[in-house]
DNA sequence: CTGAAAGCGCTAACAC
DNA sequence: GTGTTAGCGCTTTCAG
């Protein structure tokens, strides 16, 4: 058990106010008993108990997070941006991962409502009737990541532009001479990387008038051999090759390029490659990889940017959509 | 401002105390009364102050975590492994980012002592007297990972073997017939990844009566295109070029494939190139990367173990060093 | 400028 | 089985 500041009280002759007084840098207290109490502390190296203070204050300066995995360079470097941001602010970060376990979700919704955080950003992936339920009676400010379900609750997202940036690299690959652009996906519960890339690849190939036959079409997980499993499908069941391949992950991409080099054919030579994401590892790959750059810790920021206002008492509408550029490389030939 | 224990209890007619006793599962409360209570708290999606209970019971179920940037796949897979023991045993994380300033680091030690976090994790880098001050004083079980200080601070450090693992793969690619042996490191403040695995190349080297001209050493910092740079001065200062590249870190290693490959050099045909890390990526480029493994997941799992055990009073001593393995892949030739 | 006292929400004896 | 009570360490009126 720790010093209290009675006993620093005692120790420097005089109360438990004058003490608080010094701690907290407030006014009225002479020099001499401030003088007196901060060397009893310097003296005794009495920490103050910031539990105490927050219950006394009926407010924590934490900030609870919610991530799906921490170990993902998307992930971690939007926390990064957070704990700038936060930091700065004066918040500290309750860290809670729910090992891509949804339902672990809900229940650290509460652990950190129990926590009394002055706030959530909520990394969210799978978003069922249950996380809306008590995402709605948890009367905190939540600011959604990666998701945008602003309009089926009333809290601020903050994603990214995953529709158009698909929809973007693939007329990309069109405005250079592809026609046969194969596909290789994620499921369909990740509604940003299933559904809205899927859905801007489709509509780009809509406008160009152009089709993709059943066999162009893959649909694996986030790792990176399900990218190369994709492609040995593709290639394997293909009565004509694609030219070119819309990963709609740069892992993704790399299974695929992993598997064409495997098999003798020259990226971009042979098949074009894009992804999105614009990993670190995209540019060091050969051939480097044209992809979407998304700002991770640009999202991280903003989303606490957000959440502070929100805190604050100026709540932001609907979503933010980050910004978002083609990072072109060497991995699409232009034919 | 929340319902409390006290609105709970008027509302089901009983008292505070016995709210008190459902919330907790403790015993000696009537069927009735609990189902009572439950009901009530269910109606009015009451969640307890856990500041409170902290407060009465001195003691919270938060573990601090210091690091010095989250958004590296070697902190990242460590703070989820720490994650994985530490939400399994009932803890929480209070996540600290010093950015890379080791002043933080000793701001952030203090502050989670405000906190009054049951223990400490702390990723060091740089260890200063100043820190060492700090962490004798701090009166928390702390324990260390990525620097071995434990002969300094009488606290348990987690650590990998860099020197040996180093000297292993130097001598791997000795016993593979290479002689001259380039070497691509980094700053020495960083005694584990600076210090230590220089000096087990060096050690392997002299065990095997071979020397390095100083043409063949470079040192950089932790980025790829260090590596890259490294090479090229190699490359362009040496009289007789090496066989092959000992770089610290796989990120180096990349960058110097990089340089190679855009110089028309063949690896591992022309030089052979060995990292430490087993990165993602490390098995994706080409030539796959010949490295060591270390298991940061372990490291963070094992750490918290270690943690834990201290907080229960059984404090290990000493260090704890994780394995590691070499991960042979086709960067090497044997000549 | 300083101290006494009340109380934040909860737990844990201790009576009943 | 249940309620009363006394704090946990701190902040914050309110007197003095």
């Amino acid at each position: 058990m720790g010093l209290t500041i009675k006993e620093i009280a005692k120790l420097a002759g005089v109360s438990k106010s004058t003490v608080s007084r010094v701690i907290n840098d407030a006014e009225h207290v002479s020099d001499k008993s401030r003088k007196k109490v901060q060397q009893v502390i310097e003296e005794t190296g009495y920490i103050p108990n910031s539990i105490a203070k927050d219950l006394k204050k009926n407010s924590t300066n934490s900030i609870g997070v919610i991530v799906p995995r921490i170990n993902t360079s998307t992930v971690s470097s939007a926390v990064e941006g957070i704990s700038n941001i936060m930091y700065d602010n004066g918040y500290n970060l309750l860290l809670t991962n729910t090992r891509l376990d949804t339902a672990e979700e809900i229940k650290y919704l509460e652990l950190l409502k129990e926590k009394r955080v002055s706030g959530i950003l909520f990394f969210a992936t799978e978003v069922t009737p249950k996380h809306l339920e008590t995402l709605k009676k948890i009367d905190l400010p939540v600011v959604v990541l990666g998701q945008d379900i602003s309009d089926i609750v009333d809290f601020p997202c903050v994603i990214h532009d995953d529709f158009n940036s698909a929809k973007d690299i693939v007329k990309y690959l069109i405005k250079y001479g592809h026609q046969r652009i194969a596909y290789i996906g994620v499921p369909e519960y990740d509604i940003a990387v299933g559904q809205l890339r899927k859905k801007g690849y489709k509509e780009a190939l809509a406008e160009n008038n152009l089709e993709a036959p059943e066999e162009y079409l893959y649909k694996g997980d986030f790792s990176i051999s399900s990218g190369y499993k994709g492609m040995k499908e593709i290639i394997e069941n293909s009565q004509e090759l694609p030219t070119a391949l819309f990963a709609v992950t740069d892992s993704l991409a790399l299974g695929a390029i992993k598997y064409l080099k495997e098999q003798g054919y020259q990226v971009p030579e042979d098949i074009s490659v894009v992804g999105i994401g614009n990993s670190e590892i995209s540019s060091w790959i050969t051939p480097e990889l044209t992809t979407i750059d998304y700002d991770h810790l640009k999202a991280g920021e903003e989303a606490s940017k957000i959440l502070l206002d929100y805190i604050d008492g100026n709540k932001f509408k609907g979503r933010l959509l980050i910004d978002y550029h083609i990072v072109e490389r060497e991995s699409v030939k232009k034919i």
